[in-house]
DNA sequence: GACCAGGCACATC
DNA sequence: GATGTGCATGGT
């Protein structure tokens, strides 16, 4: 009998297969995704993306470079745009003056130390630390989303208010410290939360559906953090 | 037209 | 430490 997590994970791997999430075409390009998605759905990032890609903008020295409201201009289709370009400079400054603008060496740090600095940059929270650890940076860190802790209570394993290090405390002590696990298992969160966990669900069709109300929880009671 | 979307910082109690 | 609020566009 599998674990909870486990089982997850089959279900939803059996169900869309491989979803190679992330999407992008550098390092950088994921950490500018990570910001830009910041409560904002990923259709409207995608617009964004493609017009730094064509203005030329999409390096830390561009960004930089670029004029305020130039910057708030282009970023427009990704919702909150400006302080998403308040966000988006400081990380590019972050970049600049501890790592010459270069994603390479920054990936060079000890995980730890890595997150303890990125949560030092404004604008950079949690989740978005996590993302660009994760996928940018290739170092084993569990991100947790709003789909992870939705569909995680919905299903009873976990507190809605469970907080965000406890949530990646927990699968991270459940599943084996692996990059391409922890990609692929966020990957098939964003995407069945996308299709049927929203804020009004579709179960019916949920590769999930089967593990409703079963087994113990993992963790009903948690203190928020 | 209402509601929602993969957060985060900041103010207030 | 918990809770509330502003930020803004685009799809359903």
């Amino acid at each position: 009998m599998k674990k909870p997590l486990q089982r997850y994970y089959s279900l939803m791997m059996d169900h869309f297969g491989p979803t190679g999430w992330w999407p992008g075409d550098s390092p950088f390009e994921i950490a500018v995704g990570a910001i830009l998605t910041q409560n904002t759905a990923w259709a409207n990032v995608e617009k964004t993306i493609a017009i730094l890609k064509r203005e030329r903008l999409l390096s830390p020295g561009a960004i930089l470079a670029c004029r305020r409201p130039r910057l708030e201009s282009v970023l427009r289709p990704s919702g909150f745009f400006r302080v998403k370009a308040r966000r988006l400079r400081s990380f590019c400054a972050f970049l600049a003056a501890e790592y010459g603008g270069s994603m390479k060496r920054l990936a060079r740090r000890p995980l730890t130390d890595l997150r303890e600095e990125l949560l030092g940059v404004h604008g950079i929270g949690p989740e978005t630390a996590d993302d660009i650890i994760l996928y940018a940076c290739e170092k084993p860190v569990f991100v947790v989303d709003a789909y992870t802790r939705r569909i995680l209570s919905r299903h009873g394993q976990v507190d809605p208010k469970i907080g965000y290090e406890d949530l990646r405390a927990l699968f991270e002590k459940h599943l084996e410290r692996d990059v391409a696990l922890y990609k692929d298992y966020h990957g098939l969160i964003v995407w069945t939360g996308k299709n049927y966990c929203r804020a009004t669900p579709n179960c019916e069709k949920c590769p999930l559906a089967p593990t409703l109300r079963r087994g113990q929880p993992l963790l009903v009671q948690t203190r928020a953090k």
